[in-house]
DNA sequence: CCCGTGATTTAT
DNA sequence: TAAATCACGGGG
């Protein structure tokens, strides 16, 4: 399976623009759950606001931030809600992808099975909180290398980011506190799709 | 609109 | 040590 194909050590503009398309494969019970990777954001690094790793912070919660691209950033939020990055950029950039959509492909049964609140497809994965919930993704999760993992790994659907006339680019969701860095242009979402957040 | 829920961060 | 915050989701 090609799954060493993307430039995770990349700036984590280029590496959101990379895995948009890209299909996210969760391994549960030996069963592959999947997923067409279809709105993501970029996290900055250390200089900037509205990153967990804002002013060099570095706690056990962030840490797996600063490994270096391919590995999963998972954390816990809201008191109940756990979100999944791919942590991009050289080991000590602590800069990362947040994933926030997906369209869901293989194992959809399972998946409605752990979120009891879907009605459609779209509201399987149409969110950061989702689908890790969709696809039982925990803290557990954390820190998982994306190359090598047999659990979590993203599959190559193309070489390469998609065409620009197929993305379209906004702020960020729910970073309005972080000042001029909450206007960046810095997510990205594959065009012509329902499976975006906040529908 | 508002609230749950608890770890993390920030203020005192 | 106490209070506020939070890269959210679900139900009105």
């Amino acid at each position: 399976m090609p799954r060493r194909f993307l430039a995770y050590h990349d700036d984590p503009v280029t590496v959101a623009r990379n895995l948009l398309g890209q299909r996210l494969v969760r391994v549960l019970d030996g069963r592959p759950l999947s997923a067409i990777i279809d709105e993501v954001e970029a996290y900055l690094g250390a200089g900037v606001r509205a990153a967990h790793t804002f002013n060099g912070r570095r706690t056990d919660r962030n840490e797996s931030m600063y490994l270096g691209g391919g590995f999963t950033y998972v954390y816990f939020t809201y008191g109940m809600h756990h979100c999944l990055n791919v942590v991009s950029g050289r080991p000590g950039d602590g800069t990362a992808v947040l994933l926030r959509a997906l369209e869901p492909v293989e194992g959809r049964d399972a998946m409605y099975a752990r979120r009891p609140a879907a009605r459609r497809d779209h509201d399987l994965c149409s969110g950061p909180g989702k689908l890790t919930q969709a696809l039982a993704l925990d803290r557990t999760a954390d820190r998982l290398n994306l190359r090598t993992s047999r659990e979590l790994f993203v599959e190559r659907v193309r070489w390469g980011p998609p065409p620009r006339r197929l993305v379209a680019r906004t702020p960020r969701i729910g970073v309005d506190y972080s000042g001029p860095w909450a206007k960046r242009l810095l997510r990205f979402i594959l065009r012509e799709n329902p499976h975006v957040s906040r529908r």
